[in-house]
This record gives C-alpha cells, sequence and structure tokens, in this order.
DNA sequence: CCGCAGATGTATCGGTCCGATACATCGAAT
DNA sequence: ATTCGATGTATCGGACCGATACATCTGCGG
C-alpha cells in the first residue's frame, strides 16, 4: 500500500523520505491519514533491499557535506527498473483487494497510469464493496431500529447516507469511464512519454496539463 | 480502542467472543471496518488479565459439556467492576485523541453513557480536527490544483466535500447538543419512536431544507 | 551576538489492528 | 453420507501508527 504509493510518486522524480511524505499527504490526504514516518523510512529501508529502488549517489564520495543548499546528508531515493516493473504489475491487479478503502485511494490516485479495463474492474470493484456494506447497514438498521438510543440511530444513518453517497460518486465515475472511447487513453499520452527528464518537483512550475474535466459533466 | 468498544458493549450483557464481533459490526459497521478476530481474542485476554473482564463460571465445574443448548465450549465474559470504572474513565477523556476518526465512532456509539460536557467537547475537538483536514485540502488545491491530473483533482475534489458534510453534520449535533438542557439529559434510556422506521434517503436527496431540528427530539 | 523556536531530516520502538489460517462442532441441505 | 455454511476459539506475520530521539539549518526577537 505505502509501497504502491511510494512507487506511483518516485515515478514522478527522485525525492528523499521527507518530501515524500509530503507530497504523500497533499496527494492523498485528501481521503485517507498520511503515513507516518513509522511506515515509511522501515518501508523505504526493506524496498531498497529489494532492490525496487536505489539510493541517489552523490557527486563525490569524499567529503559530501554540501548536498544541495548546504544541507545535511539525505538519502535520495530512485526507481529502478524492477520498481517500475513491480508498479505496474501492482497497479494492473483489480482484484478485491482493491476495493478496500485504503488501496481503492492510493489506486485512485495513479489512474492515469493504468489502462481504462482495469481502471474500470477498480471503480467497479469499489462499488461492489461499497454496496454490500450499505446493504449491511439497511439490515443492521431495520433489525435493531428499536433497539437503538438516539445516537446509535444517528450513527447508523450518518452511515447509511454515507455509503449511498459515495456510490453515488462511483456511479459517476464509472458512467465517465464507460463513455470514453474503449480503446483509447486520453490520459495516458502524458505518462507514456519515458523521456522526459523530470527535474526536482520542489519549486517546479511546469503545468502543461491542458487536459481536464473528462468526469465533470454534472 | 477495541478495548472501549467491548467495555462498552458488555455493559448490556454478559456474551462470548463471536457474538461480541457480531454486536460490534451491528453497532460500528456503519462508519468502520469491523474488528477482526485476530484483534478481538488477543485482546479479551489482555483485558482479562488487567481484570477488566472475567469468565462468566458455568453451572457445574464437573461435566460442563451442555452450555445452554448442547454447544461446544464457549467463554463468557462479564464486565468486572474495574472494567466499570475504566469504562468510565476512559468515557470522560475528550483530548484531542478522541478527535481520531475511529475513536470517535466507539466514543459516539456510546455517547448516552456520557454526560453532555463530555459529548460537547469530544463533539467539538472532532470538528476541529475536520476543519483543519479541510483547510490543508484547499490549501493543497490550490496549490496544486494545476499539476493534478483530472483524478488527482476529483480526488481532492471528493475529499474536500467529504469534509465539508461532515463538518456541517458535526455542527447540527453540536447544535442539537447545545439545545438540550445543559444539566439534563433526556435520552439517557431508550427512546425508540415506535411508529415509521427509519426510512432513508434511497433516492430522494436535494431536500435542502435547513429545518432538521436536530436529532429526532419528540 | 545569543538563544531558541520551528522547519527539515533520518531513524527506531512498542503497540494495535488486520488478513490468513487452523481447528472443531453443529444443523441443514443434497 | 457428505458437503456446506454458521458458530466458535485461537495464533501468526505483517502493516501501520504515535511517540520519541537526535541532529542540522534558518530566522526571529532580545
Amino acid at each position: 500500500m505505502l509501497e504502491l504509493a511510494i512507487l506511483g510518486l518516485l515515478h514522478e522524480s527522485p525525492m528523499h523520505g521527507y518530501e515524500l511524505r509530503k507530497r504523500l499527504l497533499s496527494l492523498l490526504g485528501a481521503i485517507r491519514a498520511a503515513f507516518s514516518y513509522g511506515s515509511l523510512y522501515p518501508t523505504l529501508k526493506r524496498m531498497r533491499q529489494r532492490g525496487l529502488i536505489a539510493e541517489e549517489a552523490p557527486g563525490t564520495p569524499g567529503a559530501e557535506k554540501p548536498l544541495l543548499t548546504g544541507r545535511r546528508a539525505r538519502k535520495v531515493y530512485r526507481l529502478t527498473p524492477e520498481g517500475k516493473e513491480h508498479f505496474a504489475q501492482l497497479m494492473s491487479e483489480a482484484g478485491p483487494e482493491t476495493a478496500d478503502e485504503a488501496l481503492f485511494g492510493v489506486h485512485f490516485a495513479f489512474f492515469s497510469r493504468t489502462d481504462p479495463a482495469t481502471r474500470l474492474r477498480i471503480l467497479e470493484a469499489r462499488r461492489r464493496r461499497v454496496e454490500e456494506r450499505r446493504e449491511r447497514i439497511r439490515e443492521a438498521l431495520a433489525r435493531t431500529a428499536e433497539r437503538l438510543d438516539s445516537y446509535g440511530f444517528e450513527l447508523q444513518r450518518y452511515g447509511l447516507e454515507t455509503a449511498e453517497r459515495e456510490v453515488r460518486w462511483l456511479n459517476e465515475l464509472i458512467a465517465s469511464e464507460q463513455g470514453r472511447n474503449p480503446g483509447q487513453n486520453d490520459f495516458g499520452d502524458r505518462l507514456a512519454d519515458p523521456g522526459r527528464p523530470t527535474r526536482s518537483a520542489t519549486e517546479d512550475e511546469d503545468s502543461s496539463e491542458p487536459d481536464k474535466g473528462g468526469m465533470r459533466d454534472g
């Protein structure tokens, strides 16, 4: 999960842990809690040992005090070919695991790097999951409504409404996906460009992204 | 967290693990994933060792094959006085920890066992937390909107809307709490409406009526 | 000039929780 | 008969989190 997110982010450019965490926060913070350093650093270590990422070598190994603007030692990680392949493989999975709230969110955040068929299957798997949850709440409500105090009732009601809202959202997304030309990917052009010399994303101002509003039809 | 939920449920009646899990699912399943047995049984063991719960003694220690309807050995747990006290102490805490999504949900589910002042503080702590989250999303959106592809944008938009919706919900709950007589608790026991059993918004919405005078008051 | 708060940066530790798995009994359907 | 699903207890490895530690750089007020 965290692994997938790291691989996805390192697709943009090499980064060190602290920066990864900030990007993670701004990318996923809207839907889930940010990963903590207590998971991030051990995961980076593990991924490095597995060869999915590699430490960027500093210029001169002797007396490597000044990194960038005179900062202290930082470990900058970059994606290896194995990591790239592993990411593609993880992203192409569309089983029931991808319906989990957290994993779905990460997948969705990198949807532009997935083919349309996989996107659709993931969205439908998630919808199935939320629909089941919705039905379970309805049953529980019907079964135990008279036993609930007003707070318990309010919790059920709000949870049911939340599930219904997410199903509507997924329906719109699925409709939007199906509205596209099923053979084409009108988002893929920006990611199918392997030769882009990605600068560091710290103060980057590259706004060559005219496409928008594919699903903002309603 | 799980501990708090177990203590709360055992307030109703003694239960064994399997039953606890089912009750947990129907009580909290509307807002969070159910606890798994992988957490439940170790937690029960730990709580028993700490004296918060105790195993219900079977009728006759000799030849105790038939429990209830001839089933196999089950461990029925009941609340000890220490457990009752610990529950009250946990429920009276209203610090920032209680603003966490999961812990807030459990607290809320047992709100009828908390005094109104604590309820109010917990609701306000949660609202503060969600407002901060909402502001972080807004900033991230303003800062990185032009860098986002349509999926990233949609994720931010949906997350922002989710946060705004929860703040509205909390505002209603807080207003409802403040509308009560601050010294009394008119929800103490049961107050289920015997009339219509909770029709939820299946297909209708957009009523946009701001009346909604709090939670089902009589 | 000093100090000190706050951002940057890496890392570990203990603990909670989850998913998978194992094992066993029972009632009902096939 | 036997397979299937619900009931029931339990453990294990792994993922993640919160707290903590430690160190450097920057800017701010005194």
